[in-house]
DNA sequence: ATGGCAGGCTATGCCTGA
């Protein structure tokens, strides 16, 4: 059984005590970072191999950043979507045993519908996609996780009608997300059993996670060829509760692989 | 209708996030 995980950890030099915590409670065998705001050299790479893993990272200064983390070692990495030059460090990708490919993703937040910055979040979604059809023609067990900035559904935000048309919600930015789906992959969160009102983010403000004012926005999904191996997933949303929390909780997907 | 909280920067308010 691997778990697969992917948490938004805003900061990593912040989080880095929590994030600590957690792999010696969950223990996951790869676990996808976002938001580490974090440049390449200042990256806790002691910090996390006497935790037990090894590190592919794409950072930059104090906006985005993305990371894998992991117990076997990664190859092949992958810091840029083909044909699409982007400072903006949002996609790391790596191969690990018995050819599972992972896919990373810090997708943009889009700022408010009709932006330059959801130009930007449709862009980018759409060389997403064109890179994931590639991808899944020559990895068949494909893995796409990460901050995806897209609740799927009205079942993945808790006031649906509060949230109508904006960010994280608009047509545009679904349809960009069901055309991802529709190469092959899977939310694996709707594979199991899930919990209505299970969210992955919750504003700082407002006493949002207390009141469970959140959104479904960080997704692990899976390729055709591994759903049968999916045997849950989980949002661990103990950590959003600790002190000094990330606004995201981690996801966890058990993968039974034989 | 608005703003609220948190992180980072070279800042001591402003930008970004979602």
């Amino acid at each position: 059984m691997l778990k697969i995980a992917t948490w938004n950890v805003n900061s990593l030099r912040v989080r880095l005590p929590q994030l600590l915590q957690w792999l010696t409670l969950q223990q996951p065998d790869i676990l996808a970072l976002q938001e580490t705001k974090i440049q390449d050299q200042h990256f806790p790479l002691l910090e996390i191999q006497a935790a037990g893993y090894h590190a592919l990272f794409s950072g930059q200064k104090t906006y985005n950043g993305v990371a894998l983390l992991s117990r076997y070692p990664g190859f092949d990495l992958l810091t840029d979507l083909p044909n699409y030059p982007d400072e903006q460090r949002r996609v790391v990708a790596a191969t690990y045993e018995d050819q599972l490919r992972i896919v990373n993703v810090y997708v943009p937040n889009g700022a408010s519908v009709g932006s330059a910055k959801y130009e930007y979040k449709l862009t980018w979604l759409k060389q997403l996609s064109q890179y994931l059809q590639a991808t899944l023609i020559r990895y068949p067990r494909l893995m796409v996780l990460g901050d995806f900035n897209i609740a799927p559904t009205d079942q993945d935000i808790y006031d649906p009608a509060n949230w109508e048309e904006a960010v994280l919600v608009s047509p545009l930015e679904r349809a960009a997300l069901q055309e991802i789906l529709a190469l092959g992959l899977h939310d694996t969160f709707r594979l199991v059993d899930s919990p209505l009102n299970t969210f992955s983010w919750w504003d700082y403000r407002a006493a949002a996670f207390k009141r469970n004012h959140g959104a479904r926005i960080d997704l692990i999904l899976a390729s055709t060829a591994l759903v049968s191996s999916v045997t849950s997933c989980i949002i661990d949303s103990i950590p959003r509760g600790w002190e000094r929390p990330s606004d995201h909780a981690p996801v966890v997907a058990g993968v039974q692989i034989n």
